[in-house]
DNA sequence: CCTTAACTTCACAAAATTCTGAAAGAAGCG
DNA sequence: CGCTTCTTTCAGAATTTTGTGAAGTTAAGG
């Protein structure tokens, strides 16, 4: 009858979960991520599948379909999430790739690469000899710097991972 | 009389400059940054002696003193920008530390503190032994992971930076 | 000390963002 | 093919965020 009584095996502490859930989500929210997208992560995050449908989201986060839609659309995109069709239904299920979503984290190219760009004209437009234009340099180079250092340290989390936590 | 003639030593091509200014400031805002810290620092960034006043910045983004006195807070807050005093008068002056101020962009170290301690709290609520449990788990390893890294490769890049910059 | 220049704080107006309900659009299933 | 179930789009209400003017605070200079 207790609902606290039936944890292991039995259906989750939902309110446990949805705790955890919206305190994860506030410190992505802190850390930049939009409200509604860092809500259905989290959520997806402590599913037990690592995926759930649009529904199941909408009811344990309280928010409309149209809410789940735009997350999971910003989610999709920035390759947090993927999308997949439920074989002989019309429901989708999305899905945190495992160890793939932190790779996305990681994986700011895209930022840096027009960083790169932004600063390249601004050595360009404010002349490579004069102190701003070379501080614009210097960054620059930064940039360059950890763009490679981050590939290399990805593969040795590949490595040290599947170490610790087997291939799978 | 032709302002493009005098750029070398003479007053800089403000038009040019401030196009750069905005332009840089959109891709941080972009990247989360708020719009007048990004502006300000843009600012800062791209002017010759790495420091301005609080007239100097509002006279060129357009901005009120209200406006300034915000965005230098939050900057000085995350150690992107040190305020210093003009000796003898009560004017302020902002600068970008040089090199400093991207160590404090990778410097994440506080928030990254934040997200393992709620990943931690989720491997406790939600199990250890759950699936979900596990990949709390994993994550928390990969932070875990990553910070370490994160002060190694600065290490590196200081070295790479005096063998290429000077020490200065 | 009083004046004045400079910075900060605060309340509020304006602007941008976020989320929803409603309607339209796909896609399985009979 | 039409019905039904699910998802997406869209216009707008509600909330949040942002930047300003004005008043308040601090500190230099007479």
């Amino acid at each position: 009858m207790n609902p606290m009584t039936e944890s292991a095996g039995g259906a989750r502490d939902a309110e446990a979960v949805s705790k955890f859930v919206e305190s994860f989500a506030a410190q992505l929210v802190e850390a930049g991520m939009q409200r509604m997208p860092a809500r259905v992560f989290a959520a997806l995050l402590s599913s037990d599948e690592g995926s759930m449908t649009s529904a199941e989201l909408g009811e344990q986060l309280r928010i409309s379909p149209a809410a789940v839609s735009g997350a999971v659309r910003y989610l999709a995109q920035t390759h947090m999430v993927s999308r997949e069709r439920e074989p002989g239904s019309r429901r989708e299920r999305y899905r945190v790739h495992g160890n793939q979503w932190y790779e996305a984290l990681t994986n700011r190219e895209a930022v840096i690469k027009r960083w790169e760009g932004a600063l390249r004209e601004g050595v360009t437009s404010l002349g490579a000899d004069t102190p701003a234009g070379r501080r614009m340099a210097e960054t620059l180079a930064f940039f360059e710097f950890i763009e490679t250092e981050i590939v290399e340290m990805m593969e040795r989390w590949r490595v040290h991972r599947e170490k610790t936590f087997g291939q799978e």
